[in-house]
DNA sequence: CCAGAAGGCAACCAGCAGTTGCCTTCAGCG
DNA sequence: CGCTGAAGGCAACTGCTGGTTGCCTTCTGG
């Protein structure tokens, strides 16, 4: 039987294919994961709304199809190695939103926004997930190179600055200053020692 | 004419606002902001969905009311001042997820979790807002005491500690291991001088 | 040129917010 | 005690949206 012509660039399904997908990414980018309506990513693509369902079983397989689409060519390029941690962070950092076009990058930081959402955090943890080894492996030479204390849990460093980071959602866009303190406040946290595996920091009182 | 019997309590209006609220309560921390379904509010309170529609306009009216309730006790007392700021914070912090029973507390992670939903920022807007001023005057307390390098910005660390603190949403509960970790790797960032107000922090190369 | 895959169309179901019109109950005043 | 008006109950309804279904049309490649 003959197959879907998926990969052969032009025939009628991946046209359609390709109109889906662009549709979603801008009314994701516009409405956000909650507020994405079918019927108006279906009319946007001129394609009619059973269609998408026919290919994605749901709204979530969508957006799941449409992430993987947006990260692909940042899968293909390794994470950065500069030999100081602060420039690494910051530059991989840097590279979550600037993912293609400045459309994708407002798309995926609705997504961020919306993460409570058990569906949303599925989408983004799949996609995150795969490279956590590679993120741990910026820090841990970091480590090595002693530039954190010995002992610093690198996936909490991670983390933290995850966690500033993505403070700053859609609203108020995500800019530079704000990754820039991000990465520096956290980083002086980890060499002061607050970022050890394991056992609880001790207070420390100011010198 | 007569009015309403608010403030008698024991009338019966005031039995079915308490039963309506005690109900959206549990509904809220069981089901979240968007899960929140007024038919089974009504059904659990044992009352009809137009009584709540009568009282409380929306959804958002609800919500606003019960969060307006919850944080009736913590608006009573004023927020901690230990003589150090790290003690403050924490403390300060820990009483969020305090607010009154075990439900509340669970019911305010779900509402911070979906912070990104424009309503809901409203909601949890209104209810933080008036007390700004308090938390940004504990941190200048410790500048001038001299626990943090003049010119940080008081705010600034109020919003990291936040960002932080507020990345532990429902389904991870907030412990108090977390929050220790989060204010004291924002403070050491602050003492660090990466915290001043205004102009960027210089890179700082590991001593 | 024709078989079968893919797309289009229209009507439909289900769940839920919010509404409406009308009837019932209850508190309290005379 | 009985009346009055406010508050609550009830049931049916609108409107929106995600997702489904059955059937027909179009495209594509052998």
């Amino acid at each position: 039987m003959r197959r879907r012509t998926q990969g052969v660039l032009g025939g009628r399904s991946d046209r359609v294919v390709r109109r889906v997908l662009d549709a979603a990414l801008g009314e994701l980018a516009r409405s956000g994961y909650a507020g994405l309506r079918m019927d108006e990513v279906a009319s946007v693509a001129a394609v009619n709304k059973t269609t998408i369902y026919r290919r994605w079983p749901s709204r979530a397989a969508l957006v799941t199809a449409l992430v993987d689409r947006m990260r692909t060519p940042l899968r293909e390029s390794p994470l950065p190695d500069t030999g100081r941690l602060e420039s690494d962070l910051l530059e991989a950092f840097a590279r979550r939103f600037t993912v293609g076009r400045e459309v994708a990058g407002r798309a995926w930081a609705r997504l961020l926004d919306e993460r409570f959402n058990p569906e949303v955090e599925a989408i983004i943890g799949a996609a995150v997930e795969t490279r956590r080894g590679e993120w741990r492996a910026m820090v841990t030479r970091a480590i090595d190179r002693g530039e954190l204390p010995p002992g610093t849990d690198a996936q909490l460093v991670l983390d933290l600055v995850r966690a500033i980071v993505d403070a700053r959602g859609a609203a108020r866009r995500m800019d530079r200053t704000w990754l820039t303190l991000a990465v520096r406040t956290v980083l002086a946290g980890a060499r002061a020692g607050t970022l050890r595996r394991g056992r609880q920091p001790r207070p420390r009182r100011r010198g």
